[in-house]
DNA sequence: ACATGTGAACTGCTTCACAGCG
DNA sequence: CGCTGTGAAGCAGTTCACATGT
C-alpha cells in the first residue's frame, strides 16, 4: 500500500462508493464502471479512479471493476474491517439515536458503554446495554480499551468529558456538542456540527434572495 | 457587499468564529483580535482575516474588531438575523434529538411540522408540537412555506421523501440518510453522514495502525 | 506600535486528455 | 474498442509578508 498524503477528500468519497458498492452487492450487480460509481455519488469518473489510484489498481481496463472485490479493497482501506470498541457520553435523545444506529453494526463497531449523569436514564437499556452513570467511565475504559468515544453532551461539558477520555487512552472523538474542542495531536477529533450545516443552508438561501 | 466566488471553508469557519463570538458577548468581552479569534476556533490570524475580507472591512487597524459588531455583521453574512421556517420529517429518536436541539430556536430557526408514520408516534408532542402523519406533508406546506426540510427517515425512504418536498416548495435540504440523493439545481442539499464521519477515523487508526 | 487588510507565492485538489492494456 | 490509470495543466484555497491605517 502507497503511503502518500491522501486528500481528506478522497477518503469521504471511498466511504460514499463503498456504501453504493454494498447495495450493488445486493442488487447482486457484480461489474461497475467508474463512471457509473460517479453518477451515483455525485463525483466524476476521473475522480473515481484518481481516489483509487492513490491505493492501488483495482479496476480491469476495457471493462470496469469487481464490485465484491472493490468493495473489500475500500473497507481494508478504511479500516472498517477490523471490529472498533466505541463508547457513547450522553444518553440524551441524541446519545440514544446514535446507540441505535444501525450503520455502526453493520459497519463492525461494538458499542460498550454508554453513559450519563441523569438518574433517571441510568440503569436503563439502550439497545441491549444498560446506560452506565459517568462515574463509571474511567473503570469501562480501563476494561474495555475502545477506540472511539462519541460525545454527545451539551457544549460546556464536552472539553472536560474529552480531557477524561483522553487520559483513558481513546485515540478517536467524534463530537456533536458545538464547540471547537482541544486535543493533544496524538487524539483525533472530528465534528459533527448541525447548527454550521443548517447556517450553509441559510448562507446560500440569503444569498439568493441578495441576487 | 461583495458578491465572488466564497469558498464553502469559508462560510464553515464564519459560523464557527460567529459561535465563539456569541460566548464573548455573554462574558462581556467588547474586543478581540483576528489571531486571539484563530487560536480558540482552530483557525490561522491570516484566515480569519481572510475570510471576513470576502466580504468587508469589519476591523480597525492597531485595535482588533468590536465583538458584537463583528457578530452581528457575520449573523447578517449568514443569514441567521432572518427567520427561517423548517420541518422535520421522521420522528425516530433523531427526529425528535433535532427537534429538541436548542441552537435551532437561539438561531431564528422555527420548526412548524415534524412528520412519521408511525401511529403510536403521531400525535404525541415533540417540543410543543404536535407529531402529523406523512400524508399531511404537503398540506403543512401548503399552508406554512417552510424553507428548509430536515430528512431523518430510513435511507430506502428519503429519496422519495426529498421528491415530496421538492414538490411542496422547500428551497433546502438537510439530510441525515445515508445515502446521495438527487434534488433539481434550484434545491440545496447538504448530508451529515455519521457512517462517513466515522470511516475517516477508522481509516485514521488504521493508517497509523500500519505504520 | 500594533493589528488589520491584501497582493503574491505557494500548496494541494480537481479536471483534462491520452497512453496503456485487456 | 472501451475503460482504466496517470502525468500534466488548471483552478481554488491557504499561507506569507508587508503595506496600510489608527
Amino acid at each position: 500500500m502507497k503511503s502518500f498524503k491522501i486528500p481528506e477528500a478522497t477518503i469521504i468519497r471511498l466511504s460514499i462508493y463503498s456504501r453504493y458498492l454494498h447495495r450493488l452487492m445486493q442488487q447482486g450487480i457484480t461489474t461497475i464502471s467508474s463512471s457509473d460509481i460517479a453518477e451515483k455519488t455525485g463525483a466524476t469518473s476521473a475522480q473515481v479512479r484518481k481516489d483509487l489510484a492513490y491505493f492501488g489498481e483495482f479496476g480491469t481496463r476495457g471493462v470496469g471493476y469487481d464490485v465484491e472485490s472493490l468493495y473489500d479493497s475500500i473497507a481494508e482501506i478504511l479500516g472498517v474491517d477490523k471490529e472498533w470498541k466505541l463508547i457513547i457520553i450522553g444518553a440524551g435523545k441524541l446519545g440514544l439515536a446514535l446507540s441505535m444506529y444501525e450503520g455502526f453494526r453493520e459497519r463492525g463497531f461494538k458499542n460498550v458503554g454508554i453513559f450519563d449523569v441523569d438518574p433517571i436514564k441510568i440503569g436503563k437499556k439502550a439497545q441491549g446495554i444498560k446506560i452506565l452513570h459517568l462515574d463509571q467511565l474511567e473503570e469501562v475504559c480501563e476494561a474495555e480499551s475502545p477506540d472511539i468515544a462519541i460525545v454527545a453532551v451539551p457544549g460546556e461539558h464536552a472539553q472536560d468529558i474529552v480531557n477524561r477520555v483522553v487520559e483513558s487512552g481513546v485515540r478517536s472523538i467524534l463530537n456533536f456538542a458545538p464547540r471547537v474542542l482541544t486535543t493533544p495531536i496524538h487524539v483525533q477529533i472530528r465534528n459533527v456540527d448541525f447548527a454550521t450545516n443548517l447556517e450553509l443552508l441559510t448562507y446560500n438561501m440569503a444569498s439568493e434572495d441578495r441576487r
